[in-house]
RNA sequence: GCGCCCGUAGCUCAGUGGAUAGAGCACUGGUCUCCGGAACCAGGUGCGUAGGUUCGAUUCCUACCGGGCGCACCA
């Protein structure tokens, strides 16, 4: 148990002991808030239990904060409590309890940070979810970031976390990458022929560059031109055979679908499941899907259509999900794959989606509770929109033309660690100005490398220790208490917060909070640095100082580790 | 028109029902006989506007203003 789950603790009992004594009366202490304050005058801890308990006893803030300090009892972990301002109550720790604590994150290692709050329950995060018809592009970029990161929170929380993407590899865009290859595949058969320049592309076909170097692979070392005429194709691509069409449509989204695999691997991003909307239709899933709906009373014909009542359980409006020609929507998919979600299991489903579809939240929801199941259960995070910018400028990009920035591009000219970094170091519900001339800057200005320069120096020490033949000391041997200069136990208590840290990001689902967490730490053991000599002439100091400086090296490693960036030993 | 997000320091952004609202960049000036100067230290009358709830609002509610994104039998 930690200290502040102790204090915690203490107060509750103290505030059940006023109440036995009649020092006031309450009927349920509500939840009150103990923190850090932002003042160090104000003690290592404040409370403002005595505050929110105020109304019902009665009487007066600090009345109360009396009483219960008067039945609080005196722990020895306790120097003095105060009572302060409006009604706080300011708790003054002896100083003992930061080196027992400093001497525990020793110890736990690797372990350090992690908690068991999660409980094991089941969560999986769905993200990037991309459409296998392109490259991955920066927006994608922030949505790997963030899915991979909250992840990684999640597990140190204790949730058992299954990270998964969509493939959207059914529907009529498929469909437009088959035509759009094919296309392009015409174009280099037909190059230098009579029929050059004839093929035109379709009009809302992916333009992108890609598209045609992977028509060009095909002709090259899939279907050969020869191939191509003997299975019945021809320039024109209307009356290319089914068997042919199909073909291509394969090797189309396996390349694509390869691509984006690589582009996320290269990115630090892993998925536990690829589950293919395809395999939805195909098993009978989206069909199952709508007429569990309709036993329920929740779908009703339309105009030929089939609507599910969404308007019931929140929505807008009513939405279709199965089209006047019989095919089912987008939505119907999605709806079977969510429902298989929770027939997986899972506790909590959180998805991870682009600004540009929150409109579509009500209708998941609404379709989630009409499957039976609790709307609470899916979360939605929205990830909102990312812009480049460059010598000042924004980089402007456009989808449609296929000349946007892709996140290999990015990871390229930035690399992988600013990279990931940069995407989640915002809030997800704020726009994010990536400035790319900061990203890859080999300086201070760079947080990145300000957080790993922190670790190599660290690194660097150590090396230097060895050479001189220093033995590592054992936690167990040093007396902590010489680190008592301001800098040092502020350092300390920035470590010891990590695994409250990582409690609340993963609680509140905000990644951003870690990578805020990773700069403080790392500025507070930069400051440290410039103060305090480790290796000196005081064994003592020498010893303690050393221990310190590997807790922070421990907690750096572990933060970086939940952020996917790395912790190099030299720079 | 309706919905979601945002509006905090010159810029990019944290934060939060409570005690003196923070960090980075930029700018200015300092620190080095010593563990990596990719560092440190110092410098600041800012919560869009107006109401409301509250003992207390930057935080919650309402309206308005400004910016972004949506509002399909597309995905």
């Amino acid at each position: 148990m930690d200290m502040k789950e102790i204090l915690s603790k203490t107060i509750e009992q103290a505030v059940a002991q006023a109440v036995k004594v009649g020092a006031f009366s309450v009927e349920a202490v509500p939840d009150f808030t103990l923190e850090v304050p932002p003042q160090k005058e104000f003690g290592d801890y404040a409370a403002n239990v005595a505050m929110v308990l105020s109304r019902q006893a009665k009487k007066p803030p600090r009345v109360v904060a009396d009483a219960i300090l008067q039945n609080m009892g005196k722990p020895e972990w306790l120097e003095r409590a105060e009572i302060a301002g409006p009604g706080f109550l300011n708790f003054y720790l002896k100083a003992t309890w930061l080196y027992d604590a400093l001497a525990q994150v020793l110890e736990a290692g690797s372990n350090y940070g992690r908690s068991d709050i999660g409980n094991g329950a089941r969560v999986q995060v769905e993200f990037v979810s991309a459409n296998p018809t392109g490259p991955l592009h920066v927006g994608h970029g922030r949505g790997a970031a963030v899915g991979s990161v909250l992840s990684n929170i999640m597990a140190a929380a204790g949730f058992a976390v299954t990270k998964e993407f969509y493939i959207n590899d059914a529907g009529n865009q498929m469909d437009c990458l088959t035509d759009s290859v094919i296309a392009r595949y015409l174009q280099a058969l037909a190059a230098g022929g009579e029929k050059a320049g004839t093929i035109e592309f379709p009009e809302n076909g992916y333009h992108g560059r890609d598209i045609i170097e992977l028509a060009e692979d095909i002709l090259a070392n899939h279907i050969s031109g020869e191939e191509f005429l003997t299975r019945g194709g021809s320039f024109d691509p209307a009356a290319i055979p089914a068997e042919l069409y199909d073909a291509f449509k394969e090797l189309a989204q396996q390349e694509k679908l390869a691509r984006i695999k690589k582009d996320l691997a290269d990115f630090g991003v892993t998925f536990d499941v690829w589950f293919s909307e395809k395999t939805l239709h195909e098993g009978g899933a989206v069909l199952g899907a709508a007429r569990e709906l309709q036993s329920k009373g929740y779908i009703y014909e339309k105009d030929g259509a089939l609507w599910l009542k969404s308007t019931d359980f929140g929505d807008d409006k009513d939405r279709v999900v199965i089209r006047e020609n019989g095919v089912p929507t987008y939505l119907a998919a999605d709806i079977a794959y969510h429902r298989d979600k929770f027939h997986r299991g899972f506790k909590q489903v959180i998805n991870l989606w682009g600004a540009d579809h929150h409109g579509y939240i009500a209708r998941m929801k609404a379709a989630v509770g009409a499957l039976g199941f609790d709307p609470d259960r899916l979360e939605v995070i929205i990830l909102q929109m990312v812009s480049l910018y460059q010598n000042g400028e924004q980089v402007k990009m456009s989808k449609r033309t296929g000349q946007g920035v892709t996140l290999s591009e990015l990871i390229e000219e930035v690399g992988r660690d600013a990279a990931r970094f940069f995407f989640i170091m915002r809030s997800t519900d704020s726009q994010l100005d990536f400035d790319l001339d900061l990203a890859k800057s080999q300086t201070s200005d760079n947080p990145v490398y300000y957080i790993q320069y922190a670790h190599a120096r660290i690194c660097s020490i150590f090396r230097q220790a060895k050479e001189a033949g220093v033995v590592m000391p054992a936690v167990r041997d040093t007396d902590l208490t010489v680190l008592a200069l301001p800098v040092e136990t502020e350092l300390i208590k920035k470590i010891l917060s990590f695994k409250e840290e990582t409690e609340l990001a993963a609680l509140r689902r905000e990644p951003h909070r870690m990578a805020r967490y990773a700069h403080e730490l790392a500025a507070l053991f930069h400051s440290f640095y410039n103060h305090c000599r480790v290796m000196t002439d005081d064994p003592a100091v020498q010893k303690a100082r050393i221990i310190l400086v590997l807790a922070t090296q421990i907690v750096l490693r572990n933060v970086l580790g939940i952020l996917g960036v790395d912790a190099p030993e030299k720079m």
